[in-house]
DNA sequence: TTTCTCTTGCGATCAATTCGCAACTAGATA
DNA sequence: TATCTAGTTGCGAATTGATCGCAAGAGAAA
């Protein structure tokens, strides 16, 4: 099952490069597999530490090319985080439902949600407008459940303090 | 009305600042105007030009350092608008509600929208998972709806062409 | 007015990303 | 399978966008 899906991805990543004469070389393929194989979002030279693995010649610029590539053709997404540190960006590859992401402004952790009122949201707006939707990002900061605990203990430090 | 509106903002600023120890400067005053002004997100560059009308020898890294202060109050919110060139950010100053960016990836246009259902997401995110949220940016990406029709006729070009 | 910090202007610097170009290779064709 | 050709890569240099360090300047409390 996993294979299958696996395979499926694959295919499906050669198929979207062709349609658009691109080719599907050892590099992309290398570095769509380490987003797909990754739960998580990457920065750019993260993936060219794990697609080395593979690809001990990779160079940087050749990963921020393939990720420009996938991107524009859909199959992976392009974060900022809120910029909690840097300006760089994270990619992730995309899957069958959008997610948000929520990143805590005080101990940097980042939260993929998931809402059916965001597919609605979408949905709607495509109606309202007649847009086109390729890409949706969502992105939230604020304080997660136990920074604003303490974020309020501050408030009210203890006699102690 | 309108100038109530401008001196209560203003107001605003100067006891957003003091609040957080900092100090209103000409400087921060301007660059705030500026962005309350514009009705539209403005990249610092502009803000820059804009600015300078009134503070000739104000310098771009002192609006880099002022929109970091006003961002962090929350009287400003920062943008990617989807990168469509370059990766440089845009401003655009806080309004009672948040609203969305949707930018065209053909034409580059860009379209501020508003929904009930953004509010409601959003109160729903802070609810389910006890986020406070402090910034919400929702980034819409594809074409507009005079694109998507032009678009359609390139898959389908006419016998003259 | 004086004083104490926070801020600014400035140029240097940094981080992230892109570019130019010669060598390389995917994949269409013979 | 060999050949051909346009898309790709590796490499280092260059660019872009943003930040830093420091001395001089200026809010605002007393």
């Amino acid at each position: 099952m996993v294979l299958a899906k696996h395979l499926e991805q694959r295919r499906s990543v050669t198929t979207q490069l062709r349609e658009h004469g691109l080719r599907l070389t050892r590099q992309r393929k290398v570095i769509a597999d380490v987003l797909q194989q990754a739960g998580e979002h990457l920065d750019a030279p993260e993936v060219l530490r794990r697609a080395r693995k593979q690809l001990p010649g990779l160079h940087l610029a050749t990963v921020y090319r393939a990720l420009e590539s996938l991107k524009k053709l859909g199959i992976i997404d392009e974060l900022d985080l809120m910029h909690v540190n840097g300006h760089g960006h994270f990619y992730e590859a995309r899957t069958s439902k959008d997610h948000m992401h929520f990143t805590c402004q005080q101990c940097r952790a980042v939260f993929e949600i998931q809402d059916e009122l965001f597919e609605r949201l979408k949905r709607q707006i495509e109606g309202r407008h007649g847009f086109t939707l390729r890409v949706a990002r969502l992105e939230l900061g604020g304080l997660c459940a136990r920074c604003a605990v303490s974020a309020r203990e501050n408030d009210h430090p203890p006699a102690s303090a």
